[in-house]
DNA sequence: TTGCGTGCAAAGGTTTTGCATGGCA
DNA sequence: TGCCATGCAAAACCTTTGCACGCAA
């Protein structure tokens, strides 16, 4: 890989330290824009957009399919150079990391038992944390 | 729920059909309708995607969110009432149906040991197939 | 007869592309 | 100086909406 983020722009570097900022927030590419022209910062749309693509290839960003049709990508600061699985609550968003031996467990038998190689970088686990379990039988 | 799919239609019927033809294929709305157009048996477009919505909410079909940014959700008929996992290979996009015992196993641990109880039908995994594995080693 | 289903055209929204300019190294 | 990054406008793309008509019940 010898393309690498050849130049350091205003522009990047805004982008960069917005997710830096924010750490467990997962935002739209409109929510980027909006946010950094509130800070004074303001980067075109579609450089937010590349932005976003380039930090993802680079391994910075997550990216998180749109959820419902009229929907939006979301991006998410990558938690950690380390992967591991994330599972995050549909109802309060509360994102939990899930390192133990369990996870690596379960990554040998896709990989033996189904031919997988789960890429835990790009995968999502989704449910609901307890409160929100315990709120929801309350109902 | 009264609301109930009211009328009974050629194109209703015909969506419905192509998806039991096929059980395991996730198909995306513009494939639903050339296969259909093949089949001479042509609905609207606008009909095949408010039969899709129509037919996910009342549990007929599953649908996926789009993964890259150019692409398209895509529809599968819902393989029975109880929910399993799956796996989606990210270069070709194959599916796999994770029922086994270690899922229930990996779920129960997710539950006692992180307190989340995993939501199946929106969880997706995503991975590389043995095959894509395979050519990503030999580059 | 009632009102849901259909389908065309047009609009909606997000994301990408073309192209000239600007700015890093 | 060379080349990548930027940004505007326009396009591409999937999907939804408006509206008149057709058709099931």
């Amino acid at each position: 890989m010898s393309t690498r983020g050849s130049y350091q722009t205003r522009q990047q570097e805004a982008v960069v330290q917005l997710f830096h900022q924010r750490p467990e927030d997962c935002l739209s590419a409109e929510e980027v824009y909006q946010l950094l022209d509130a800070q004074g910062l303001t980067v075109g749309k579609t450089t937010v957009y590349r932005s976003l693509t380039r930090l993802c290839e680079g391994g910075a960003l997550r990216r998180y399919a749109p959820q419902g049709s009229g929907d939006c990508a979301r991006f998410q600061l990558n938690p950690c150079s380390e992967s591991h699985l994330h599972i995050r609550c549909v109802a309060c968003g509360a994102l939990e990391h899930l390192h133990c031996g369990e996870m690596e467990q379960f990554k040998q038998h896709i990989h033996q038992s189904h031919g997988f190689t789960l890429d835990e970088g790009q995968t999502m686990l989704y449910g609901r944390c307890k409160e929100c379990s315990r709120k929801e039988q309350t109902k």
